[in-house]
DNA sequence: GCCTAACCGGACCTGCGGGTCCGCTTACTG
DNA sequence: CAGTAAGCGGACCCGCAGGTCCGGTTAGGC
């Protein structure tokens, strides 16, 4: 019922200023950095997303000076999805529900990205930059004034509830996206009244 | 109300048929390596570790012939206390006080034991070796009955909601235990009807 | 088509953690 | 108290990942 869920082109944002086989490349190496952080999380490894990208690791280098450059570029770009998807939410009519519905498909992103399951709770400076406590809190207090959500409920429960089960999961190796939503909503569930 | 809740003396296991001198020395490993995976999970460090006992590295591995033995070593410790606190839990008459106590219990430990947390949910053998999921089921099963914890509510959830918020509050280094027993509340309600 | 600067990637460096070796030390036995 | 095997730890090896360098290659302006 909303968000197209991964953007279609991920673009590798490759300055202009270089030449065009540079700005390819660069491009490959963003796209197979996607991949692969989404597979191992942090743990992925430079010359693993080299190899994967066809391209050699100072290729990678040239473009992000460091590995964690790459993985904020990354991190970002996911991100964005989420602060989307959470804007779509907080425009929808009935508070519970769109909460409901996010996480569903907050859920269903995470189980099939584990960088973004590593990072989420981290993520600081991007909740500053894109008000994303704002916009949490405000779907929060909607769902408290129609009585569905427990009046001490915080943006930082839905954090560490979403962000457990997910770490859970994805230790576990469970791909199943059903599971995931059980979980999505049993969470949702501890913040009822 | 129930259970001392770390084993007061940390047993190295120590073989008795070797010098005291590295039975004394084993006993000091195990103690360091207890500290040191409940700081930082299996990402300790055997020089790490040798360091806080006052040995050299080789002399951890001449009681542990790889890291895996002693990380094994560790968390067979810190399981028995788990295994002893749930069959506490499963003698008490109410099932939910029961089960509220005991993830409290856990929950306080989990907040101190990095360790514990990273090997919970993959400790299949251990669960078998003490029938943790017929103890777990039973509790459930009675929760269910007096109509307290919803039909459909797992062994597997528990397991997930704890094992994840415990993650999440130690991936931010949350160290305030009322926290951690509120998370524990929380997940217990998230599994009502 | 030529020339040059940008680009490429294989080879290399460094640091670190798991694990082993060996010459010195020390606990126990007779 | 002497002899000896068990024990000790510093030095060493290996593999791996982050990061750099440089000689060869190629895009693209003229």
């Amino acid at each position: 019922m909303s968000s197209e869920l991964p953007p279609e082109e991920p673009p590798a944002a490759g300055r202009p200023d270089r030449r065009a086989d540079a700005r390819r490349n660069q491009e490959r190496v963003f796209t197979a950095a996607v991949e692969v952080f989404a597979e191992r999380g942090l743990e992925a490894t430079v010359p693993e997303i080299a190899a994967r990208a066809g391209v050699g690791k100072a290729t990678v280098y040239r473009s992000y000076p460091a590995k964690a450059d790459l993985a904020e570029a990354v991190a970002r770009h996911r991100l964005a999805w989420l602060a989307e998807r959470m804007a779509a939410a907080a425009r929808q009519p009935d508070a519970f529900t769109a909460l409901r519905d996010l996480l569903c498909d907050v859920s269903e992103q995470l189980s099939k990205d584990r960088l973004l399951v590593e990072v989420l709770p981290r993520a600081r400076r991007w909740e500053e930059e894109n008000d994303i406590s704002g916009l949490t809190e405000k779907l929060i207090a909607a769902a408290q004034r129609q009585g569905t959500l427990r009046p001490d409920a915080t943006a930082q429960d839905i954090r560490v509830l979403v962000g457990g089960y997910s770490r859970v999961l994805i230790a576990l190796d469970v791909r199943d996206p059903a599971q995931w939503r059980r979980y999505a909503t049993l969470s949702l569930n501890a913040l009822r009244p």
